[in-house]
DNA sequence: GTAATTGCAAACGGTTTGCGATCTC
DNA sequence: GAGATCGCAAACCGTTTGCAATTAC
């Protein structure tokens, strides 16, 4: 189970500048912004606490997929699954894009030009081999 | 505009490899195949040749945003809007979550956990600063 | 008191880049 | 030939981690 946590000015700063913004930062936007309230902060417990915090559910990390890029050698537009399973990225038959922008497009003050959508579960061949 | 481009070894036998893919593999994955083919290559030409040939519009890159990660104070379920012009992230207040899910467990032999979808477009603030 | 947390700095891992040699056009 | 591309190795940069000192509980 989750380990247990103690609330450091650090982490509580951290997490303020988090809650009152609500653009999504990088950690390296968080570290500048704490580090006029704790000067001497590392950017390694900037790091650190994000972490935490996650574990806890207290916040959410943006990133996709991990830090490796993948590459696609069919340039034209289509969605991806994700297996969690196995890991791999597959192509979707399967088209919503003028939906999806013209819904945004109508019920919000943003101007789409275009969107990425990828689901995750699990792959036909996984779901097999169980 | 573009720069001219030459078509070696190298590049053929990546693109081959990334054409005779139906997954999305990485870039250390293609290497490891092309080296079969040419033992010698080296990863930089790997990562180089993969640049050239999604400028070209050949290949996709499928990394979602920059790799910085970027997190959330608000951990529950909505979708991001990414400017293109200042490159902020926003929340979008919509949600088509069983829609989505549903129709891709209903017309694929996939099974749909979760998606991710984010938008992107110019955000209000960069529509009145024009 | 004690285990979690910190600051620091070094390490990590994926990606990029500078170089002189090589190859495509 | 000229300039794009190569292989190699070092540099880069965001992130993680080991360690001794500190701090929350």
């Amino acid at each position: 189970m989750a380990k247990k946590t103690r609330m450091t000015k650090q982490r509580k700063a951290i997490l303020k500048v988090l809650k009152n913004t609500k653009s999504h930062p990088t950690a390296d936007w968080i570290y500048e912004k704490v580090r006029k309230e704790i000067p001497n902060i590392s950017l390694g417990t900037v790091y650190r606490n994000l972490n935490v915090l996650a574990e806890n559910g207290k916040i959410k990390v943006l990133d996709y997929g991990s830090n490796h890029s993948r590459y696609d050698g069919v340039p034209d537009h289509h969605y991806h699954f994700r297996c969690e399973k196995c890991g791999g990225v597959f192509d979707l038959d399967v088209d919503l894009s003028s939906d999806l922008n013209k819904k945004i497009n109508n019920e919000t003050e943003f101007t789409v030009h275009s969107h990425r959508l990828e689901f995750s579960g699990i792959c036909p061949d996984c779901q097999q081999k169980n």
